[in-house]
DNA sequence: CCATTGACTCGGA
DNA sequence: GTCCGAGCCAATG
């Protein structure tokens, strides 16, 4: 468990509801973005041990590429996210805007 | 220690 | 819009 592994798991459960973001923008939240690659073996790895969203994290084109892509779009789905036939999002309407309070919780 | 591994991303054709 | 190649870097063995 090192520092950015813990700051990529804080980060993540920061997502809201409804929302999702892609690898990279984690990857960037978390101040290392050529990361993106390993935000995903940290959801991988951890997402059952530390109840990470993990099914609100896609790439940057807005595609569902998980093994599980198929629970991950229901999942999805019962939140009002919505996902074409594609297994694509609209990032544009779906994608999480970090807001003041997450700046100011970055902050501390 | 060194090599391999990706639920990735970007830029160019 | 598509396809491909190179870059990335913490974790894993």
């Amino acid at each position: 468990m090192t520092p950015f592994t813990e700051k990529v798991i804080a980060i993540l459960k920061k997502v809201p509801q409804g929302k999702v973001a892609t690898y990279g923008q984690i990857a960037y939240l978390s101040g290392n973005r050529r990361a993106a690659r390993h935000i995903s073996r940290i959801l991988y790895s951890m997402s059952e041990r530390h109840q990470l969203p993990w099914h609100r994290i896609i790439n940057a084109q807005g595609k569902i590429v998980s093994p599980n892509s198929e629970n991950q779009i229901k999942l999805l789905m019962a939140e009002g996210v919505a996902v074409n036939e594609n297994n694509h999002v609209d990032l544009k309407i779906h994608q999480w805007q970090p807001d003041d309070t997450f700046a100011e919780w970055m902050e501390g």
